[in-house]
DNA sequence: TCGTGCTATGCAACTCGTTGCATAGCAAGT
DNA sequence: ACTTGCTATGCAACGAGTTGCATAGCACGA
């Protein structure tokens, strides 16, 4: 399972709480790892016994005080051993094309509206990344800032996973007009 | 859940055993859903419960006798209305992009090998798809096939999850030669 | 002041998925 | 005779992931 090395991957770009975790894994670790709060709470409190990471109460104003991780010797041993040990590709499951091999013994055509749904999914969340590249990686300002630390390992393989999820969902629009014009073929009713 | 749903779709593309089920998800139905056998088994055993499916045994000589699988009424309905439900686009998970992000806190590149090993998976894969599909969708004999009976839903739709199965390996190729290079610029050693 | 909503953490119950193991028939090689 | 290997089914235990719910502080607007 690899929850556990994403959270020490996020908590060594960063330190930050559980909640805060979650909400990272919201968007930018969204793209090549989801987790909700209660597995990230689990799993930190986990990994605070194993002693991979370090707790310091953080009081604050104006909101509840947090706790904020951060890595411990222990977890960065864990992440690297992980890094070395092979991994098989990821299993893919897609419920889209189980619907859309199924949709034969039913009415294909009523599928037309559900794959426009995740096409225009996919279309927001391109959207959203190339924004966060254009933030992030390409724009001036990150530009003056690659300028001034060039060869970045950190930002660089951001950058690179970044690209991974574009690609992705570069792939997902057109694979779905594609299913779009071969359901079209069906004409209208079964 | 969907691997009832898959397991439907299966079985209405024709009937079979758990075994023979277990095999189909390891090649076709692989590109979009993966179950081991005990999944298999356990949720065919559910869905016999619950009328989805019917159950014949058959005899066979040379090897053990098998239960084939086919779909029921009920079975059918509950497709029919999964179908018509609308499902949330899939969360992806890479194992692969956590270690890359990862490997800006390690030597970047010892990920070179692993990424490599991946990327020879992911062609593999693209040759095994585009060798099915030529055999079933675009080679002479297929063909033939389709000339006798055009629009065929079943055909047309498998043909569509395949070229999915096809842009996402090929789209995986290229974002992996666009991870190895970016892992080259760090040069050997940390 | 009442509801709404955000930050922040957590428990309990449940379902899903994986792993290891067990059984059993039969074929084919050594 | 023995082992290996494929078909075929299944149990038991565990670990991962989801869902529903609970608590609590504080801000902000109607």
């Amino acid at each position: 399972m690899a929850l556990e090395h994403a959270i020490l991957v996020s908590l060594l770009e960063r330190p930050g709480s559980g909640y805060e975790l979650a909400r990272r894994f919201e968007r930018s670790i969204g793209y090549f790892w989801t987790a909700t709060h209660q597995q990230i709470y689990r799993v930190l409190k986990r990994m605070e016994n194993d002693g991979w990471v370090d707790v310091r109460d953080v009081p604050q104003q104006g909101r509840p005080d947090k706790k904020e991780y951060s890595v411990a010797d222990l977890g960065r041993a864990a992440l690297s051993s992980w890094l070395h040990d092979p991994i098989e590709p990821d299993s893919v499951r897609h419920d889209l094309a189980v619907k859309i091999r199924g949709a034969a013994f039913d009415d294909p055509t009523a599928l037309i509206h559900e794959v426009k749904r995740h096409r225009q999914a996919h279309q927001d969340r391109l959207e959203h990344y190339l924004a966060g590249e254009e933030r992030d990686f390409t724009g001036p300002e990150a530009n003056a800032a690659a300028a001034r630390a060039p060869l970045d390992p950190e930002r660089e393989l951001q950058h690179v996973v970044l690209r991974g999820g574009i690609a992705y969902e570069r792939m997902m629009i057109g694979w779905l007009d594609d299913v779009l014009t071969t359901l079209a073929r069906f004409g209208p009713g079964r």
